[in-house]
DNA sequence: CCCGATCTATG
DNA sequence: CACATAGATCGGGT
């Protein structure tokens, strides 16, 4: 009996990122979990357990039905130690699994009893080595963020998963029309635009279109020749007025919405709904992510793209849908990890932000802040928390690098907090190898002390970003958790359906809006206590598109 | 058939 | 020469 990590394998290295290795599909994990009958599990448990005996690997503790299913729904921990597994090329004895190098997959495409075996093996495989990566847990301070935050969370992803959001079949299909329409005219002109066909979708042949036959001015150098992407397409338009622009860029468009509703369409349920996978271990900086389909992309900046937002619908015996978002969340987390007395006074007087900033720096007041100006100071500002450069600034306003240079110092002199504290942060970050958030999630940057000036340079606005961007990750996970256990403290039959970063999205059950949108303000605002109050904007409507403001 | 490159959608 | 993601398509290489 060797119950330790084989000798000859490698220590587990620390390193930022969590593998993006997953224990799918969770909606079916969470309906076996749910299921009364569920006596399979004990056949299965036995199997592994015997499978794990026969490879010298021993299992400790209660072995019984409660430490099983303890361990099965704990996805976070789960999904790291099975990448690990993978790592040293071990068979961890599942039937359905395939490891190649550096690879691991579960497979569930049998019946729902060879599932659960293979669910039920894989706990049993995480349960026997769990304790090798209990050390590390330890080492990172995180045993309270998994237990209070991550696998609460976990269940509250589940849910959703499970419930999946209502999908409008026959607007799909009228939108799905229209686009076919708009696509088809757009490649005939673009056609005729320079007398012969050419294949839209392939950047390679429309290099050689533009620069080659057309002769447009160059755009940026890539790899391949030069960009053909949507702002040099644009900038071409404005300088040459060429037809073929006009169609291509509507075509790509156009292609691109029909791209998204057809795969959509393919991801629709026996119940005519979708139902998304969430990810809580390949985001680096705590964010969930969403895929198969990812429902965290579905357009909204374009009018053209947004209307797609219109296809997600509220269901037979729901009132509707209602959309939750924090404002400006990320902004105010860096008033408030910033100290920074003008932010922070300016949020709690409920300021318009970027106006507020706007009459600062540009030395007016704040009623003859201009749009252009606002603008301005909305890039500069969230562009602050990526780092910034004036360089990059410039490209995004298409404004001097000099101008760029002032605005920032102008920012900074007026803001001088935040500059301390953005410094501060990466200074931290190096001496202690990694970045925290508010709630102690932390990410190791190894490469802040690289002589490499390119990866040095990157993982310092990496540290820069990180602790933002994982705080808010980590404040609507809270919320998250308070929106789910108060709907179900006050026996309310609506339910949570998405999170897409700062916005949450909820099918409300009939007469419940009132109460709903009263909780889930509540819940939000309260899920942190910051120097700065968290506001949160509510929409309601029969679609996503209506529930969005 | 795999995979890098390119492009585009979101926060 | 901005942070974090997912995913489609093209086209060259195995």
């Amino acid at each position: 009996m060797q119950p330790r990590w084989p000798s000859s394998a490698p220590a587990p290295q620390s390193t930022s990122t969590l593998p993006p290795w997953t224990l799918r599909p969770r909606t079916r994990l969470a309906a076996w979990l749910r299921d009364p009958e569920a006596p399979k599990v004990i056949h299965g448990f036995k199997a592994a357990l015997k499978a794990l005996t026969a490879r010298g690997l021993e299992l400790e503790g209660v072995v019984d039905d409660t430490s099983i299913s303890g361990y099965l729904i704990q996805p976070d921990r789960r999904t790291y130690e099975l990448a690990e597994l993978a790592q040293h090329h071990l068979n961890v004895g599942i039937p359905a699994a395939t490891a190649k190098a550096g690879q691991l997959e579960l497979s569930f495409d049998g019946d729902d009893n060879a599932a659960a075996d293979a669910l039920v093996q894989a706990a049993a495989v995480v349960l026997a080595l769990s304790r090798f990566f209990e050390d590390e847990l330890r080492e990172r301070r995180a045993e309270e963020l998994l237990s209070t935050l991550e696998l609460p969370v976990s269940r509250v992803l589940a849910d959703m998963e499970l419930a999946g959001i209502a999908i409008d079949m026959d607007k799909m299909d009228d939108q799905l029309a229209d686009l076919a329409r708009v696509i088809d005219q757009a490649q005939e002109q673009a056609f005729a635009a320079i007398g012969h066909e050419v294949n839209l979708g392939s950047p390679k042949q429309l290099q050689t279109v533009l620069f080659d036959e057309l002769q447009l001015p160059k755009t940026k150098k890539i790899k391949s020749g030069y960009t053909t992407d949507a702002a040099s397409l644009k900038s071409l338009l404005e300088k040459t007025g060429h037809e073929f622009l006009v169609q291509l860029m509507a075509h790509r468009e156009a292609a691109k919405l029909r791209q998204m509703i057809e795969s959509l369409k393919k991801s629709v349920a026996e119940d005519g709904r979708i139902h998304t996978t969430y990810a809580q271990n390949v985001a680096a900086t705590g964010r969930i992510s969403s895929n198969n389909p990812n429902l965290q992309n579905i357009p909204i900046r374009s009018e053209e793209g947004r209307r797609v937002r219109g296809i997600f619908v509220v269901s037979d015996g729901y009132e509707c849908l209602l959309s939750a978002d924090y404002s400006q969340i990320e902004m105010r987390i860096m008033a408030h990890l910033s100290g920074d007395a003008g932010l922070i006074q300016a949020y709690k007087d409920g300021e318009d932000l970027h106006r507020f900033v706007g009459s600062n720096i540009f030395h007016v007041p704040t009623d003859q802040v201009t749009s252009a100006m606002r603008s301005k100071v909305k890039a500069m500002s969230y562009g602050l928390a990526y780092g910034l450069t004036s360089f990059g600034l410039s490209k995004q306003l298409e404004i001097s690098v000099d101008e760029a240079r002032t605005l920032m110092k102008d920012y900074f002199d007026r803001f001088g907090a935040v500059r301390d504290y953005l410094r501060g942060v990466v200074d931290q970050a190096r001496v202690d190898g990694y970045t925290a958030t508010i709630e102690g999630r932390r990410r190791y940057l190894p490469d802040l002390t690289s002589t490499d000036r390119q990866l040095r340079e990157n993982a310092e606005r990496i540290a820069l970003n990180s602790p933002i961007q994982g705080s808010a990750a980590d404040i609507i996970k809270r919320a998250m958790l308070g929106v789910h256990a108060e709907l179900q403290a006050q026996g309310l039959k609506s339910r949570m359906l998405l999170q897409v970063h700062d916005e949450l999205v909820l099918e409300v059950a009939a007469g419940e809006r009132d109460s709903v949108e009263k909780l889930v303000t509540g819940q939000m605002a309260a899920a942190a206590d910051l120097s700065v109050p968290l506001e949160v904007q509510i929409g309601v409507g029969p679609s996503w598109y209506d529930a969005g403001h």
